[in-house]
DNA sequence: CTGTGTGCAAACTCTTTGCATAAGT
DNA sequence: ACTTATGCAAAGAGTTTGCACACAG
């Protein structure tokens, strides 16, 4: 039966399994994050929850696809999810490979290119790649 | 015996070997290119380079580390490598996959991120994501 | 000569998929 | 009931690595 995060299933069109509010829950709660499948995975394994390393990637390419959750391609081999779905620049620190939001409104554009012939622009990724100062 | 690409190879400190001048050559000719260690392989393949595969991956990771190439990670689960080692802006065709440069110029920062504390930007990456007007 | 680069194949990581079972509506 | 999701294990893609041989300095 639904709990929490289930609203937020429901509106997207996605069946409100046990699974998919669970990790829906463990999304919702932390607030805005940054994390893989693995580790979302190992959240859920030490919580109990009963979910699959399977579901999991299922679920997070489902809540994707329903615009629930953003994909961030950082490193190579490695996608994160984002709870965040608003466009957001994010710092990426080399030296140990964590993601974080940069401060809001932190990065403004003074001018963006027009889209090519018969496309419009989805969204635009900014990420500021930072290593320790010298 | 080096021939094109061997003066770009040995200022970066990288001996100049055979499959690198071959792999150089055909990285300089196109211009700004963005392409996948597979495409580059396939190039050279098909023009009888004899480079395997292995060594156009540890080559085009040795170019990297020597700044005479640039990582991009866009899609998950491949990496992409631009000839251009400025600070520039890229769009992503999300219906085909392809990578182009956006524009020079055409992106311009109002404002940016200070680093935190003991950090230092070493780049700022932009995609603009483009998708079929509807 | 000496050390670094190369090539092959096997290993590895992250992710996806096929199919039988389980659960939601 | 009917449809869609789950779980497992196996497959898949892209990339890395170990080791013997080859080549540049």
């Amino acid at each position: 039966m639904p709990q929490s995060g289930a609203n937020w299933l429901v509106k997207a069109g996605l069946r409100p399994t046990r699974q998919r509010c669970a990790l829906a829950a463990l999304l919702v709660d932390g607030g805005n994050r940054h994390l893989t499948a693995e580790q979302l995975y190992g959240e859920a394994a030490r919580a109990d929850l009963g979910v699959s390393l399977a579901t999991v990637y299922n679920t997070l390419k489902a809540f994707t696809s329903a615009g629930l959750l953003r994909e961030i391609n950082i490193e190579p081999g490695r996608v994160y999810y984002d709870t965040r779905i608003d466009d957001h620049p994010h710092f990426y620190f080399e030296d140990d490979g964590t993601i974080a939001d940069a401060p809001v409104g932190s990065v403004a554009f003074a001018s963006l290119p027009e889209a090519p012939e018969g496309c419009e622009i989805a969204t635009v990724d900014v990420v500021v790649r930072l290593r320790k100062r010298v």
